[in-house]
RNA sequence: CGGGGUGUAGCGCAGCUUGGUAGCGCGGCUGGUUUGGGACCAGUAGGUCGUAGGUUCGAAUCCUAUCACCCCGACCA
């Protein structure tokens, strides 16, 4: 990709709302513009990010036996009646009615639509376990969305289901998610930790969250020496304490705060019970599904990568998720044919090599170009100007490292991909 | 929803107390000199002062209503 082809849109001034620093980042770097509170348009380069994630995702779902598909946003509101959330939900959930008066809402999550889904297409223990997964957009009304993204209303999530003829079957895949969703933030390479959520309701609903450690968290967990633990939440009632210093002082936990990036859940039959989606069995009998649902927040997670990785230059992307593995810094190349054409070149060879780059062809300063780039955070500069031109080298640059060094042509695919 | 705050050019802000017809920085555009770490000079465009109403000879400024946005709280897979 070129710039000339790939509008980029940094900024040095960020406007007075953004309080957190992922916020004034993604603003600063071009990857959002807000629309309305709570409700952001995501532009090129931010987009790019939230695609790496979702592949990552996706590879790691596919690999435990998880099948993407696609649901509506707009839910018809007798699905949610059947499910007794019409009621229930209260009013983060958006409601409207069509032309027809008839009413509907604004998907926050699919419990009733997969269930849906399901019920009418399985009838048999031969066709389980199943599971299904979508990435899409979410809408929450929540009363006040804040910090950018982290806090949107309308924010993409990756929601998957799954059902099973017995509880066993529901527990083996449960752990199977766990280890998939370890493996996807392993990828992230986000510092993350695992905490029990156990609602402890009746029923015996099992939950486990995925934060990411950041003190810019809205989020309390109660941590070991090993980062296991919980939320404030189970550790008041495990430990029959209201406040945060009294469980500490108790316990001797650490207190970290996180940012929730995934949930799983064990639903067991609420929904299937509710909407009645059964199946027959070996033995001929009627019975509920079980089911699980495991969400992650897509969105959230750029946030949250920000919020862990960054400095007073910038963001610090991962090399997983960054927009693109390196950028081609050109000096000068509108002026001088032998620059163009040596940074052109370049761009071919890496281009061929499957490699994520963004040749930088502006007519702009040297320090214009670097400032954008370290701004944004691309992990890896190539730069090429007069010297490297006649040299036939390139002049390669860590977005980490203050150094330079001119490095050989054929030296620079392993400097990317190192 | 309760408390607090802000709406003036794309962004950041001044002007409001004491009414007299809107300004600064950044950004944009044109020309020129520049370009190896956010250059400089000259010129130029861009604003129903959130919206509606009122007071007044005259309102960005005073009054009323309303909308939007932000912060704290409550709320929240």
């Amino acid at each position: 990709m070129k710039v000339s082809n790939f509008p980029i849109f940094t900024q040095k001034d960020i406007p007075s709302e953004a309080e957190v620093t992922s916020h004034q980042l993604m603003i600063k770097a071009g990857m959002i513009r807000k629309l309305s509170s709570g409700q952001y348009s995501w532009l090129p380069m931010g987009l790019r990010v939230i695609q790496k994630i979702e592949q990552i995702i996706r590879e790691e779902l596919n690999d435990i036996g998880c099948s993407e598909i696609l649901m509506p946003s707009v839910q018809p509101a007798e699905l949610w009646k059947e499910s007794g959330r019409w009621d229930d939900y209260g009013p983060e959930l958006l409601r409207f009615k069509d032309r027809h008066d008839r009413e509907f809402c604004l998907g926050p999550t699919f419990e009733e639509v997969i269930t849906d889904l399901v019920k009418k297409d399985v009838s048999s223990y031969k066709q389980l376990p199943i599971n299904l997964f979508q990435i899409s957009s979410k809408f929450r009304d929540e009363i006040r969305p804040r910090f950018g993204v982290m806090r949107a209303r309308e924010f993409i999530m990756k929601d998957a289901y799954s059902f099973h003829e017995t509880q066993d079957c529901l527990d083996i895949t449960y752990e199977s998610y766990k280890a998939a969703y370890r493996k996807i933030f392993e990828r992230l390479t986000l510092d993350y930790t695992m905490v029990d959520a156990d609602s402890g309701n009746i029923g015996g609903n099992k939950s486990n969250e995925f934060h990411v450690i950041a003190d810019t968290g809205e989020d309390d967990l109660l941590l070991d020496e090993k980062l296991n633990g919980m939320n404030l939440e189970i550790a008041k009632i495990k430990y029959s304490e209201d406040s945060l210093e009294s469980i500490i002082k108790k316990t001797g936990l650490m207190h970290k705060k996180g940012i929730e990036v995934g949930h799983i859940f064990k639903l067991g039959q609420k929904y299937s019970e509710k909407m009645k989606a059964k199946i027959t069995t070996k033995e001929s009998k009627s019975v509920d599904m079980f089911m699980g649902c495991y969400g992650i927040g897509v969105t959230r997670i750029v946030a949250a990568a920000i919020e862990q990785s960054h400095d007073s230059n910038g963001i610090i992307w991962p090399k997983s998720i960054s927009p693109f593995e390196a950028v081609i810094v050109e000096i000068d190349g509108h002026k001088n044919n032998e620059v163009r054409s040596h940074a052109n070149e370049i761009y071919e060879t890496l281009r061929s090599s499957k490699l994520n780059i963004i040749y930088d062809d502006r007519d702009a300063s040297f320090g214009n170009k670097m400032k954008d780039w370290e701004l944004i955070g691309i992990p890896k500069s190539i730069i090429i100007g007069k010297k490297e031109a006649k040299n036939k080298t390139v002049t390669y640059k860590s977005r980490t490292e203050k150094d330079k060094s001119e490095i050989n042509v054929e030296d620079i695919l392993g400097k990317i991909t190192k």
